[in-house]
DNA sequence: CTGATCCTTGCGACTGAGTCTCATTATATT
DNA sequence: AATATAATGAGACTCAGTCGCAAGGATCAG
């Protein structure tokens, strides 16, 4: 049994709700798919694994996953919101070109510290945040 | 004449677009307008206060005053873009009360100066940027 | 075992922001 | 003033995401 199973079935028994079928096929897509989707390219390819899948519970479980802490569903520029686990990925922000559409990840301890400071003096209290620079990458500029 | 009209007249005239009535009144509201708005309640003013407008025409010329960088845009977390006018308000970025909704401002040009070493480092040349930090707001948390 | 309760699913209808089409009208240019 | 070109409004359309609902499981009490 993974981390990622162990965490979301304390997450669902909690909120007393069940792992079915279509959430673990949904969990494990998920952890298995190693770079960015979004809800209907899951749904894809889970039906090109075996199981049938709607629309609706993708969506209804990536809420679920993100609420768990497991996913984190961000808006890179397109009008979709795309989606990526979570566990092995260490927290990072992006550059987008805005030419070709390439998303660069990068990380500044740095400017997370100082996002921090920022709140502190404003008396806020940070959950999450989302930094997103747009622009020209090394090969389209 | 204002500068915002100075500016817009000849971002269309580089265009060769035209400065149509329509055109001006939503230029006139959006600078009379001091603090985020979204697309349809700018047509709602703009008919309450004298002109007939329609939807689609508001969106194009949200477009044109962002490219002509007389207003940035925005998703504030919600559903809906929001839009706010340039001049007069030095960029800066938000903290986002998940509980109320409320949009805090902030500024912090040790952030962006970090921001732009990220992108030194990585040969990307920012053109624009946005940080949202989201949590609880003072009065919320 | 039986029934009551509650959660989940899939389907398709629906929503709502934003875009597009197109016939008509207005602006800028010569 | 004539011509060429752009803009407008109305409503149809798109498309990601949500919702309602009937049918299907689990789970628990007795």
């Amino acid at each position: 049994m993974t981390k990622e199973h162990d965490i979301f079935k304390s997450f669902l028994a909690e909120k007393r709700l069940k792992l079915t079928p279509q959430r673990r096929a949904i969990l494990d897509t998920v952890f298995e798919t190693h770079r960015h989707f979004d809800a209907d390219e899951l749904v894809e390819i889970i039906r090109h694994k075996e199981k049938r899948i709607s629309r609706a519970t993708v969506y209804r479980t990536l809420d679920l996953l993100v609420k768990a802490g497991l996913v984190t569903a961000m808006e890179l520029g397109e009008a979709r919101k795309v989606y990526e686990h979570v566990i092995g990925h260490k927290h990072h922000d992006h550059l987008i070109c805005m030419k070709c559409g390439r998303a660069i990840e990068f990380d500044d301890g740095f400017i997370e510290l100082l996002q921090q400071k920022v709140c502190d003096r404003l008396n806020f209290e940070a959950q999450t945040h989302s930094l997103r620079i747009f622009g020209r990458c090394e090969s389209c500029r």
